[in-house]
DNA sequence: ATGGCCAATTTTATTGGA
């Protein structure tokens, strides 16, 4: 089985590379962020099309998640139903195939110490409190944009990166807090060295540069972990016009 | 070549992204 992970930066405008995505990988389930769009907008007609259903979290101009699978999606459900506020689409829930799916588009938080900063990290406790609290079958893959480069590894420039809300400790403790919770890095059970990125600035020829950061990912549950057969992320994705800032992450499952 | 921000909108500036 295999599962991709993707930031889009609007399914509007990624519509036909997301096409050509699912013809190229041929994958069983695809998370989607940042759809930028209110359901209404999304392309489900010619996703249905290539063959695939789609669960969708929509909202207008920000945020936006979706969980894509050839087998009809059960038991969708958005947010973290816990009685905090659920304004920002930032979280879809699917059973797929005796799984259970969650597509999280985690908060950027701008700077340290802002208000965002603040909202990123409650999103984040309350992301770990989900994990904890749901039960353990259906088994969880917890795919998405967490913007949180886990450790110096996934960092082409550390020291620019240092103090960012993408590197700053409270965020790699929220990351070691859903790995304390059970979940297993995907694609740090296949690759050990550093130098894989998932996100590249548009600016500063970022790409070329590949001066990027890894924070897109898969998340396992340990009897999938034990299943997981390779990761890999689609850096070709990144390459060519009017391509996302994020390449995919693809995992296969035995 | 992988190339010097991009997308959406309350659009000809502003906001958010990371």
């Amino acid at each position: 089985m295999r599962i991709v992970t993707w930031n889009v930066n609007s399914i509007r405008a990624r519509q036909e590379r997301l096409l050509a995505l699912l013809a190229r990988h041929r994958p069983d389930v695809v998370c989607l962020q940042e759809l930028k769009t209110a359901a209404a907008g999304f392309p489900a007609a010619a996703l249905a099309e290539a063959g695939y259903h789609a669960a969708v979290h929509g909202q207008k101009t920000y945020n936006g998640v979706a969980i894509l699978a050839r087998e009809a999606p059960a038991e969708v459900a958005t947010g973290f139903g816990d009685g905090g506020d659920e304004s920002q689409a930032r979280l879809v829930t699917a059973t797929v195939g005796g799984l259970a799916i969650a597509s999280a588009y985690v908060p950027n938080g701008k700077e340290v110490g802002s208000e965002k900063w603040a909202y990123k990290l409650a999103w984040l406790d309350r992301l770990a409190a989900w994990v904890r609290r749901r039960p353990p079958a259906p088994p969880l893959v917890l795919g998405g944009d967490f913007n949180i480069a886990p450790d110096a590894r996934d960092v082409a420039s550390p020291e620019v990166w240092a103090g960012s809300v993408l590197c700053a400790p409270p965020a790699r403790a929220a990351w070691e807090a859903l790995l304390a919770a059970g979940l297993t890095d995907a694609f740090r059970l296949h690759h050990d060295e550093g130098g894989h990125y998932s996100w590249w600035d548009y600016r500063q020829l970022g790409f070329p540069r590949n001066d990027g950061l890894r924070i897109d990912h898969v998340l396992l549950a340990a009897p999938l972990a034990a299943r997981c057969t390779g990761a890999f992320i689609d850096r070709d994705e990144r390459k060519g016009k009017l391509p996302s800032d994020h390449a995919p992450v693809v995992i296969d499952l035995a």
